[in-house]
DNA sequence: GTCCCTATACTCGGATAGCAAGTGTCCGAGTATAGGCGG
DNA sequence: CCGCCTATACTCGGACACTTGCTATCCGAGTATAGGGAC
């Protein structure tokens, strides 16, 4: 079991897209230039986050991609949710109803203790990244990066914007 | 993302065969018999928990599976690891490192923010599934299942032991 | 009657197909810009 | 000189191939049993 590679993508695209200021946009086809990864197949994960609500997408030749809230209100958990689907990762397909010692459907009034344990794990691996929000993120990023990298990107920056 | 099928079966079997008397087995067919899963595939899943030292296999016309420890001292983290390779679920591929806003390699002395956040999420659900054991699980499973499935349940061990 | 040998039945183990989901790419629909034309 | 109209360039959005890994199955290697034969 692992995470597709458009996750990756995905939450480094948030963190970018939070440095565009406010009224402004920032295409697919820069985010993948900017991170050095396929645009067409890019922009297939941006619009899953789009539908998702996570960010907003502006049509027409000034167009592009801005996040759709605050960096402080959008959680990591959101932006996996948005690309994975949100579904549960372990599915109980309740096979202890089937074969020989199985009894009518009345006497199954408890859940599946193996489902209990798996879906109480999967709840600690989502509070986890529920807690943690974009804003988080770019707090942490901007003391860890090396200071000669984020001058670089804020020249990048720069002449994305013009 | 979502874990395959197999490791719900590999829960289920490893549950039934702490169940196993000392020195019998339980033979795949059984095993597959009892859930209502073809064998065949439910083999080779046997296989890797028994590659993984989870359960010990026994071969000849007597042989079968049965648990390599007690299960007290197996968690669910083995299990589940067996199956699914034990590698981490989120794969940062460092494209940070991409595209125009690189710097030299020197400068990336602190592993990367985003993979840090997934992994300690992921942390947490390793964590998780590593505090409870086979053990735990049973003795959940003799209070939640019904006593009626647990008669039919003995009832099928005395004849598959025979 | 006892021991040994052989054929058998049943087990695990790895090698072999089929299929779904993730990966990757393309072209069409829509909009703001820029330039030219008319007033 | 100013306003409008049109052609253009650039954007997102969904429809279309390809590849990897999960799903499913089979047959061969190995061992304990059971039966028969020899002593």
């Amino acid at each position: 079991m692992q995470l597709g590679e458009g996750v990756e993508w995905a939450l480094h695209c948030c963190s970018v897209l939070a440095l565009v200021p406010a009224g402004r946009t920032l295409s697919a086809a820069r985010l993948a230039e900017f991170h050095g990864v396929p645009g067409a197949y890019l922009a297939k994960h941006l619009q899953a986050l789009a539908q998702a609500g996570v960010i907003h997408s502006v049509p027409g030749r000034k167009g592009g991609y801005r996040l759709a809230r605050p960096a402080a209100d959008i959680t990591l958990l959101e932006v996996i949710d948005a690309l994975e689907g949100g579904g549960p990762v372990f599915r109980c397909t309740e096979i202890r109803r089937r074969g020989p010692a199985r009894v009518a459907a009345s006497e199954y009034r408890n859940p599946c203790a193996i489902d209990r344990a798996m879906q109480r794990a999967e709840e600690a691996w989502r509070a986890e990244l529920g807690r943690m929000t974009l804003g988080d993120l770019l707090q942490e990023l901007s003391v860890s990066v090396s200071p000669v990298a984020i001058r670089k990107t804020a020249t990048w920056f720069e002449e994305a914007m013009r």
